[in-house]
RNA sequence: CGGAGUGUGGCUCAGUCUGGUAGAGCACCGCGUUCGGGACGCGGGGGUCGCAGGUUCAAAUCCUGCCACUCCGACCA
């Protein structure tokens, strides 16, 4: 992409409206707009990171062994009604009606939708277990929305759903989520540890949330230690297997936000693996029976002939509200500083002297060799500047800086710089591609 | 929903108390000088001052009502 034709409006000074650090470089890195409280548009950059966190969620739901669809944004209130839900949820649900007057809401959660689904196609215990998810934006209208799209009203929500025979069933399926999800966190760059949950009032052990760690989080976290250092399993288990003992490595440790907290178990840990930080909720997921399969009659036959209602869990991963955690984790004086994996463009070529034959040249050259190389790379073409540039570049976080200017070509040398540790080397054209492509 | 605050050009803000022809910096357009970590000079465009009433010879400024947004709290399957 050239930066020329692009549409990345940067700013120098944040909005006053926006307070948290990944609000403002959010603003000033021109990746979202507001339109009203807690309702954004999404600009080209911010799109782009948004796309790539979904993918990399969508990439670990499916090797999970879940399976994507996609339900709609509107719903029909008539399923909420069955459920219960309809007069439960509050002010919190946007109530619509049509044109018929028929009652409609924009979906703040997909429990109802997906039992509906499920109740109309399965019926045997021989199709379980079975998880479907998806990526789709939800709408809760929060009495006090704010930080961006760190707790907007609209906002983009992994959310998949399971359905088993039996709580034993349900169990393997509720740690296939608690792990995959482990690895979504590693993969993103981020350290986030499983806290326990409060279950709301369907009661049971089984409720989590995922939680990074950011001095601005909204949750106070309480943790031994160790947890916090232990790595993500990664993709190489046995995903249908039950997964107990890895899970379980992980919840006999403490761990709890400040609802649940204990602080008789927490003081009798030893006083050096006591851990309380601030922490950002990236992810929650429950076990809730057959809360809804019950009222909703979602029935299946079991082995023994018998209907049972399915059992069921949901897990929600907070798309949008990563792109502002994964910011807050991971910024400096500069601006923002991407993990590789979820940056908007891989690399960036910033030609200094747009207009010099030799520069032109040079820029072209690489270009084509880094987009060839799939390195996705935007090349900042503009006649700005250089300071400008440099700017642009670091606010953005693009982690591959390739810096072409007449003085270095002079010398038959480029600059290379890393944005996430600030190193630049000197070094010839070929040797700089050949460090960025490997 | 309780409390507090803010609305003036795309962004940051001054001007409001004490009514008298709408300002600055950045950004944008033109020309020139420049160019290796957000340059400089000259010229230019862009705002019915959140909206609606009212007071007044005259309202960004005073009065009334409304709306939007932000912060603190409560809330957050």
């Amino acid at each position: 992409m050239r930066l020329s034709r692009y549409f990345m409006p940067t700013l120098r000074e944040a909005p006053s409206d926006a307070q948290i650090v990944s609000h403002q470089l959010m603003l000033r890195a021109g990746m979202i707009r507001q339109e009203a409280a807690g309702i954004y548009a999404w600009l080209p950059l911010g799109l782009r990171v948004l796309k790539k966190i979904e993918q990399v969620v969508r990439e670990e739901m499916d090797r999970a062994g879940a399976v994507e669809i996609l339900m709609p944004t509107i719903q029909l209130a008539d399923l909420w009604k069955q459920s219960g839900r309809f007069d439960d949820y509050g002010d919190e649900m946007l109530r619509i009606k049509d044109r018929h007057d028929r009652d409609l809401l924009f979906g703040p959660t997909a429990e109802e939708v997906v039992t509906d689904i499920f109740r109309s196609y399965v019926k045997s215990y021989k199709s379980l277990p079975l998880n479907l998810y998806n990526i789709q934006w939800k709408f809760r209208d929060e009495r006090r929305p704010r930080f961006g799209v760190m707790r907007g009203r609209e906002f983009l929500m992994k959310d998949a759903y399971s359905f088993d025979i039996d709580e034993a069933g349900a169990r393997r399926s509720y740690n296939r989520m608690f792990l995959a999800y482990l690895n979504v966190y590693a993969r993103l760059g981020l350290k986030a540890i499983p806290v326990k949950a409060d279950p709301g009032p369907i009661g049971g052990d089984l409720s989590h949330e995922f939680m990074i760690l950011a001095d601005t989080g909204e949750s106070q976290v309480f943790a031994h230690r160790d947890l916090v250092e232990m790595g993500a399993p990664g993709p190489d288990l046995d995903w249908q297997g039950d997964l107990e003992a890895e899970v379980g490595r992980r919840t006999c440790l403490y761990s709890a936000s400040d609802e649940m907290h204990d602080a008789a178990r927490f003081d009798a840990m030893p006083a050096d693996k006591q851990m309380t930080a601030r922490g950002i909720e990236v992810g929650h997921i429950f076990y809730f029976g057959t809360k809804y399969s019950l009222p909703m009659k979602a029935n299946v036959t079991g082995p023994d002939g018998k209907d049972t209602p399915v059992q069921m869990g949901s897990y929600g991963v907070g798309v949008s509200r990563l792109v502002a955690a994964i910011i807050e984790a991971s910024h400096d004086d500069s601006g923002i500083v991407w993990p590789d994996v979820v940056a908007p463009f891989g690399a960036a070529v910033l030609n200094l002297r747009a207009g010099d034959a030799a520069c032109d040249a040079a820029c072209e050259t690489a270009y084509s060799a880094l987009t060839a190389a799939g390195k996705d790379p935007i090349y900042d073409d503009r006649d700005e500047r250089p300071g400008a540039k440099f700017a642009a570049a670091d606010l953005v976080g693009i982690p591959w800086q390739l810096v072409i200017g007449p003085k270095g070509l002079a010398d038959g040398v480029v600059e290379l710089k890393r944005r996430a540790t600030g190193d630049r080397q000197t070094l010839p054209l070929e040797a700089a591609l050949k460090a960025m492509i490997g």
